[in-house]
DNA sequence: GTTGTTGCAAATTGTTTGCACTGGT
DNA sequence: ACCAGTGCAAACAATTTGCAACAAC
């Protein structure tokens, strides 16, 4: 069977330039959670979590892609994929349904999940407010029986930008 | 009545079941609004208005496909993309995207856009009162800039069946 | 050593597009 | 007759999967 070049060490990806001290450390709270699941903390798996670690925005998985390469090569796209449906499994990214763009990811952070808002004639990705659609989530849930889960999908619109020429 | 195959050409379409009163007035009220923008009423575009209008749910585009098809042959995917994008374009159907199952397009009703919701776990997606969005509407506009278009993407959550076990 | 993970390529899914022809007006 | 709309196949984008080779434990 042929040799696959650029995997394995010794010969293997270019080492990353040096993590950043917080990054580090969610490395490693993070390969800590893996392992008390019988899971591994791999190279593709520390790239893709400093990626997101570093980046202000919401990525899209083929951000993450071309972000992680940039860090480290040989790192495929199937893994990065596979990775952050791992770490979705763990709790540690989150991923967000936006209208036209498909899914973003990133990581989950302590102040919880919080709304997003898309426009629709530029893509821009708002954050809102956590508490914003508490009570629209209240009348669903008593008039619905629904559990308004309020991070996951970004509503949509016209930014102020785009509607004021 | 029955349609009079009329065209002979082998292999060619074969007609459908006749549309119900309440479709055929649809279908001329829309063939009216084609033609006054130099636009044409074609077999395709028939039948997917009456898909669209037969139907109580969100249909996605393969379902308008597979449901055309079964209501006329040789109706072309492309074709009925193109026709709901078309009929978007006029104004006469809403799609809606939902955070898995992508697009979900539907017949614009009078009460005008309406929220949605979609259970993250049985996909079922439910629909919600008009008003529901408005005071977030308003919130969002005055703190934001951000025209609230509620009736674009479908909120997610855990419906009642899925989430009392 | 065991087995979870990876790289790869190919399959899948959902949607769009270039083009020659057909059919609505 | 004119040209919007169609069927077709192929392109396209985003994501998934089977598999053999590895590497984290």
């Amino acid at each position: 069977m042929s040799r696959t070049p650029g995997r394995g060490n010794g010969g293997g990806p270019r080492p990353a330039a040096a993590p950043s001290p917080g990054e580090e450390l969610i490395i490693e709270d993070v390969a800590r959670r893996l392992r008390a699941r019988g899971e591994r903390m791999t190279g593709p798996r520390r790239a893709v979590l400093r990626v997101l670690a570093e980046q202000p925005a919401h990525l899209s998985a083929e951000d993450v892609v071309a972000a992680v390469s940039r860090l480290e090569t040989g790192v495929h796209r199937a893994s990065v994929y596979r990775t952050l449906e791992a770490l979705s499994d763990l709790g540690v990214v989150q991923h967000l349904h936006v209208g036209h763009g498909g899914t973003a990811y990133q990581l989950v952070r302590e102040d919880g999940r919080h709304p997003h808002a898309q426009c629709q004639v530029c893509g821009k990705l708002i954050d809102l407010p956590a508490g914003l659609l508490d009570d629209v989530a209240a009348a669903m849930a008593s008039r619905h029986g629904f559990m308004l889960d309020s991070g996951h999908v970004a509503l949509s619109g016209t930014c102020e930008d785009c509607s004021t020429p």
